[in-house]
DNA sequence: TGTTGCGATGGAACCGGTTCCAGAGAGCAC
DNA sequence: GTGCTCTCTGGAACCGGTTCCATCGCAACA
């Protein structure tokens, strides 16, 4: 059907061994008969086989990232950049989606196995260090986003948030404000327990009164309705942090619909900064994570990882800062801030 | 190093072609024997390599996705259906970007073929015939959008802007507009122009005076510069259809900034849908493209073109619609109309 | 002239599966 | 007992590359 190398061979007159050492350009072969070989698979319009091709390499030309969801707007960067970093080095992206799913993890996981694929990136929050095992044991070499683990065949990228969270706290403290609120994520991820605890520690060196903390699930949504919470507050914040710039849209839209101006009466700072928070009104004011310094950093870790002799993990850290935009501003005069007093919506008992 | 079919074969007692057979779920090997084989892999910890099962099969459990850029949030959701569509009929997706560079989409199809791929999907407007052409003759199903040629391995899904068009336009009439503008995409792109002329089609359908057309090259910014040429005519137009929602959501900024209110002044209307959409302000009226729907369609049309016995290719349609929110409402009553009358910026002839 | 060294080449084994085909053995009817 | 069918199993060829190792021709050198 389509040619075979061996094809190629014959018709150049040589062996299939000078056509494969051509084709991955070994020096030992003669220039002469080098274009002679090239011409022919040209005219015989010849593909390799990549399957025959990894079979007998014993490794694929793959390397394998692992995300969550493909839809949160952080991956689609960290994507581009890693298979950009991999497409330079001659390598290729083997993409696969877990969709919070334990059981699709490990099919995936076994995937990546089953692939031969020279490393894999785990960017998902929710891995866990069974992952790390599963692929550590068949000697791929892993990195993780945050994992707080380093051994042989695992390496590690933590995200510094306290950069950029100090900030933004020390930006808003230039702005005067003292009354802070934080909507935070779940605990249940690991991500938002890092970036709760660094926004706590980033307010007690300032020695600033701690913010007041609501929890939600980190959606637009659950922003809207965690901002209710705090407008319901005797005082209300006049600036607010967010554990990623969809919450702080929502939460700017809750503030709208309750009539507080964004940012002359509240200020909102969200974190991750996607493509989007420059366009939404006003320009979000956001702590940024560089998904692109991560994807290329990613496939760095695991190049290095597989290239080198003992396969030692290693640790590296992500530096996170803050983006001023058009959410933040002065903290409105005692005269001009509002107060709010909902009262608590049922108390018939 | 890692187990392989024999290690497995030898320790259950069996031959590789029955361990072959009961990993690959064929009836014919008998209870007992495949419930041994099974534990045998389970406690070998056993990883089928999947080079060499493709290169004896002839070819991969792949699907191909080709796109132009991931970041433009129109794909993450269609490369999501098309995944798990791929994933509930047990092959795998193998995704290859462009960033809208011949070169490299030279290079991707190559490697459609050399993985020894399925079908592919190429999701990207930029694609031309040439590409169809080299897939087609290595006798790789291959399902296009909007390329309006259909043959033998070449299948075509057509987006019928129309329908969602003219309910927008139906909508804006309702709501009492006559004077529109309509922030058109670039000619070179085969999809704009097709939105282009869907966008006259459904005016002139109407009997309604057509719209000011301003081009612009797609982005928030394009949006936003192009709204300065409306905003400079003798009358403003009081409803504005959009080539999609960035460009929209641009011009509802460029609004914004020139004092004029959406939707109380001026109706804004965007294309695709995309996520976002709905979380700004006001929330986005728009022209949805279900991504899902057409990822879902892009692998059925593929799947069933593979099955087939002579592979003839089809075309099938995706209906476009209208979703109304909060970017559209009433003309305003001519006194309330604003008269914009900007001079031109340079004069010095 | 014989020896050595080296660049270029090819034969053959190998990678780890799948699958064609032959054959063993059980069950059954006659 | 014979012949037949049917189920289950295994040997061996094959998929299309890579790579180890041997070989060959030729130039340099003693």
């Amino acid at each position: 059907m389509a040619y075979r190398i061996r094809d190629v061979a014959e018709r150049a007159g040589v062996s299939k061994t000078t056509v494969s050492r051509v084709l991955n350009q070994s020096p030992l072969v003669d220039p002469k008969t080098r274009r002679k070989v090239l011409e022919t698979a040209r005219k015989l319009n010849y593909y390799r086989n990549a399957n025959a091709q990894w079979l007998a390499q014993g490794r694929s030309g793959f390397f394998g990232l692992i995300i969550s969801d493909i839809e949160n707007p952080v991956f689609p960067e960290m994507i581009k950049s890693f298979e950009n970093a991999a497409a330079q080095k001659g390598y290729d992206l083997l993409l696969c989606t877990t969709n919070y799913d334990r059981e699709r993890t490990q099919v995936v996981v076994r995937k990546m196995i089953e692939n031969r694929v020279r490393g894999v990136a785990v960017m998902t929050s929710g891995a866990s260090e069974a992952v790390a095992g599963a692929l550590a044991e068949r000697q791929v070499p892993v990195v993780f986003l945050d994992l707080g683990l380093t051994r042989k065949y695992v390496s590690d990228i933590r995200i510094d948030y306290s950069i950029g969270i100090t900030q933004a706290v020390d930006h808003l403290l230039e702005l005067g404000h003292r009354r802070f609120g934080f909507v935070a994520g779940s605990k249940a991820r690991r991500s938002a327990r890092k970036y709760r605890q660094a926004v706590v520690k980033a307010f007690s060196l300032r020695r600033v009164s701690s913010p007041k903390i609501v929890e939600c699930d980190q959606t637009f949504e659950g922003g809207a309705a965690a901002v209710q919470v705090l407008l319901a507050q005797r005082q209300i914040p006049t600036a607010i942090l967010c554990i990623n710039d969809l919450t702080a849209v929502g939460v700017m839209s809750g503030l709208r619909d309750a009539g507080v101006r964004v940012p002359e009466e509240v200020s909102v700072v969200g974190c991750e900064d996607i493509y989007f928070s420059r366009f939404v009104n006003p320009p979000l004011t956001s702590v940024r994570l560089d998904r692109k310094l991560l994807g290329n950093k990613a496939f760095e870790v695991l190049e290095s990882m597989f290239q080198s002799r003992q396969r030692t993990g290693t640790e590296s850290v992500l530096e996170t800062r803050l983006i001023v935009r058009k959410s933040t501003s002065h903290c409105p005069t005692a005269a001009f801030t509002r107060q709010f007093h909902q009262q608590p919506q049922s108390a018939t008992w």
